[in-house]
RNA sequence: CGGGGCGUAGCGCAGUCCGGUAGCGCACCUGGUUUGGGACCAGGUGGUCGCAGGUUCGAAUCCUGUCACCCCGACCA
């Protein structure tokens, strides 16, 4: 590559670069020859395998299902909800026809005009139209309710501009869709659900976020309301990482869903949404990496600990490898995934490189000199120092070391949070400070006039207004106009 | 769709101004020496220079067209 990760600083307009260099260096995922799309490698699909496992669990944990709706939706579906379509419409890709023949004017194929579809298929961008078309048929009274279905799945958006795991054209995802019998159930769901994204977030991302609702302008198209996570990544911009909706009755109405409820009378289900996506790939890595490479967080990497040896010769190779069994043993007991790379035909010094590129938290070192007084080198990838430890034990030191990890990778993504988010009152100050990045509690007077004015002046937006911390009330600091309370406003991905 | 850049070996690039039949680093293959922070030496494989026309005795190089890709905007929950 033209750049090398250390000579690149995470700031300003090497970011992106250095984002990208990244990425691939880590092996993560390369630009594929389709446009806007990617490659997710075998190293970058087991860091989504955790993840995927991890929420799978937790949403199962919560009542839901998994379950499968077709990629393809009818034109017809998607125009059902009126701000639904117009929200996705200029983004969408469309299948028009079923065949090929061969070019009748020599090599190839060419499109069969006569196979043109009576009725053109959406390649989905999100599935609550295919979904609701589907759940008319599953709801008819309230002891079917509530429907809590979650699909894991491909959907395609056809974005201007693209970037690895934070907007390609086609992305991995889930999406829950529940259909209640009340608006209480469906928006406490919708609580429910951005607080579980917001633990995951926090326990097993070590990436801080803040829980918030978004303004009328950044809402879901055809949802009443929109929570979200925010995190901010290290140049300071913010990135959502998920979002909840509240979709109250508009998908029912646009599909005809109703149930007969206990005084046998019709009602309208009540509907939300939820959903994150391969974008957290992307903020993962852009939370905790260093100029080193990845760091990543010890409950989803998928190599936890790399264990290599150091020889000369052949017996010098055994000698260790029977020191190293017993170890990857009871790491294995204690739940903890363990490569031992004694591959030959690499040295010492690259594998030290690429396991700390590739982000694998502990690193453990063994040689003839250990073996002789009964030691093991550790380096831990977050802070890179490394010291000696005694050989017996070293698996539970380990187990404990990982814990710690966690906890300093969490605290440090906090204490940079806690640095770039600023308490703001004055416009002027903000037009020249958000050049720099960072969270601005300010207040707003609610309108999306001064909301777009903001965007306007800055490019920056109101990411969102939150849920919990300081509500005191004061007065706009673009109009004067009175405020309910604080809302972030940040540059974002 | 605007503004800028780029297209030469698997990857990263030089060569283009000033036309003469293609080079460097990494990777790969073979052999040897190495192995506690990205090894070294020797030898070797691999490219119709994005595509199509044109100018010329001769084009990676000049001209025209065209197609990709990247960056900055516009766009984007």
């Amino acid at each position: 590559m033209a750049i090398e990760l250390k000579n690149l600083t995470k700031r300003g307009d090497n970011y992106s670069q250095w984002y990208n260099e990244l990425v691939v260096k880590a092996d993560l995922a390369e630009q594929s020859a389709v446009r806007g799309c990617m490659v997710i490698k075998p190293y970058g699909y087991a860091i989504w395998e955790k993840m995927q496992q991890t929420l799978d669990r937790m949403f199962k944990e919560t009542g839901v299902q998994n379950a499968y709706f077709p990629l393809l939706i009818p034109k017809s579906f998607l125009c059902r909800e009126a701000e639904h379509v117009e929200g996705f419409a200029k983004e969408c890709a469309v299948v028009t026809h079923y065949r090929l023949k061969n070019d009748p004017n020599g090599t190839g194929v060419i499109v069969d005009p006569e196979a043109r579809l009576e009725e053109e298929l959406i390649v989905r961008p999100t599935s609550e139209t295919i979904i609701w078309g589907t759940y008319k048929n599953w709801i008819h009274s309230w002891r079917d309710l509530p429907v809590l279905c979650n699909q894991w799945a491909n959907v395609m958006r056809w974005e201007m501009r693209t970037r690895m795991f934070l907007r390609t054209s086609e992305f991995l995802w889930q999406e829950g869709h529940c259909a209640h019998a009340t608006a209480e159930e469906s928006e406490a769901r919708t609580v429910q659900m951005i607080k579980l994204y917001a633990e995951f977030a926090e326990k097993y991302m070590a990436m801080p976020v803040q829980i918030g609702v978004k303004t009328a302008n950044e809402r879901f198209a055809g949802a009443l309301n929109t929570y979200t996570i925010e995190a901010m990544m290290q140049d300071g911009k913010a990135l959502q990482a998920g979002t909840s909706h509240n979709l109250g009755q508009n998908f029912a109405k646009a599909f005809d869903v109703t149930f007969a409820n206990r005084d046998n009378q019709p009602e309208y289900v009540w509907a939300n949404s939820w959903g994150v996506s391969t974008r957290l790939m992307g903020a993962l890595i852009m939370t905790h990496s260093d100029d080193n490479g990845l760091v990543l967080p010890p409950h989803l990497a998928p190599i936890q600990v790399v264990i290599i040896p150091i020889y000369k010769n052949a017996e010098q190779l055994a000698a260790i490898t029977e020191k190293v069994m017993p170890i990857v043993e009871r790491l294995g007991q204690l739940g903890i995934s363990v490569k031992y790379d004694d591959a030959e035909n690499k040295r010492p010094g690259f594998k030290f490189a690429d396991y700390e590129l590739k982000g694998v938290p502990v690193r453990l070192v063994l040689g003839a000199r250990d073996i002789e007084n009964g030691t093991v080198e550790v380096m831990r990838r977050d802070t890179l120092e490394k010291h000696s430890a005694p050989l017996a034990g070293i698996a539970d030191y380990v187990n404990t070391l990982l814990e710690e990890i966690q906890e300093n990778i969490y605290r440090k993504a906090v204490d940079m949070r806690q640095a770039k988010t600023y308490v703001c009152d004055s416009y002027d100050e903000f037009k020249e400070r958000i050049e720099d990045g960072g969270f601005f509690l300010c207040h707003w007077d609610g309108t999306t006039e001064t909301e777009e004015q903001i965007k306007a002046d800055t490019k920056a937006t109101i990411r969102c207004i939150p849920l919990d911390g300081d509500d005191t009330p004061g007065v706009c600091m673009v109009t004067g106009k009175p405020s309910k309370r604080r809302v972030i406003i940040a540059r974002n991905y």
